[in-house]
DNA sequence: ACATGGGTGTTACTTTATAACACTCCGCCG
DNA sequence: CGGCGGAGTGTTATAAAGTAACACCCATGT
């Protein structure tokens, strides 16, 4: 997310990568749904559904329809390339798809940016902590919100 | 959440207990917003805004708006009375409000229920690597989708 | 060719949340 | 007392997010 980060080059990176793995699985990584996989990259913010619609529709000329989008979203999110931010209702690219990912985010309240991070102590944390309490975790969701560093450094 | 669990005791002790707090704070909860915190707790479950808002239209006889609801809920979170779950949109009593109150909870898929724990690894975890990326924490969110242990005992 | 099933299109709709603005009630100050 | 101001509430309308139901298309395998 800095001047310098060749964001072009990391959308490019993002749609190999998501092609060699859906052709591993035998997933099919579509034409729409490679589309869409692009479009939240697009920016390195999570963006909502609705964003990308608007996209898919201006830039692609022909008006999307909401659930055309949801689908996509939806597979790409079972593929574990992309992460849904609940307390945002967006959507962004996963940095690591492939790897185990917990989905463990930073949430920056000022510049909207989400860093994913996939520290092994907080997933360590929880999985102790339902243990615990006799409850077999699926999915964790970790979204904390504040202030990333920059922002810190650089307020208004 | 037993069978035994004395749910009426448990709604008037919350009652009670926030009525001491916005005392002690000077915060104001009005009968409005004490109707409202009742109808969270009404079941121990996560309740959706629309739910609470049909409550309060039949069980009072007038119909409320749904900004009705949400400036109450708003209150209510605020003062650490109630608590959001992102990933349902819906808002649950808080166990135990005027302590710290990090936000973490085990949901369970089976049976809808949302045990708040208060896992001091878990804050220390987010707190250790969110320091290690000059993140400045300010709401850390924790919702573990999973299967409760009653629900894995007892599945269908 | 034909059946099959996954993917997509289309229309309509539900659920969740907010904006804008008026009114009321109550304490406070003159 | 009287009016001012601010928090709380009411009302209407609208935005944002997500889903249901059903039809069609097209690649694939038999």
């Amino acid at each position: 997310m800095s001047a310098l980060h060749d964001h072009t080059h990391c959308i490019a990176d993002a749609l190999t990568r998501a092609d060699a793995l859906c052709a591993e699985r035998g997933a099919r990584l579509t034409a729409l749904r490679r589309r869409v996989l692009e479009l939240v990259w697009s920016s390195h913010r999570p963006r909502g559904a609705y964003a990308i619609l608007e996209d898919l529709s201006q830039q692609d000329g022909k008006a999307a329809a909401p659930l055309t989008v949801y689908r996509a979203l939806e597979f790409l999110v079972e593929q574990g390339l992309v992460h849904r931010i609940e307390s945002l209702n967006a959507y962004v690219g996963c940095a690591a798809p492939g790897d185990v990912h917990s989905g463990q985010f930073l949430v920056c309240e000022a510049c909207g940016d989400a860093a994913e991070i996939d520290d092994p102590g907080v997933g360590a944390a929880i999985d102790a902590a339902a243990a615990e309490r006799g409850f077999r975790v699926q999915r964790p969701t970790v979204e904390v919100r504040g202030l990333c560093k920059s922002c810190q450094e650089n307020p208004r």
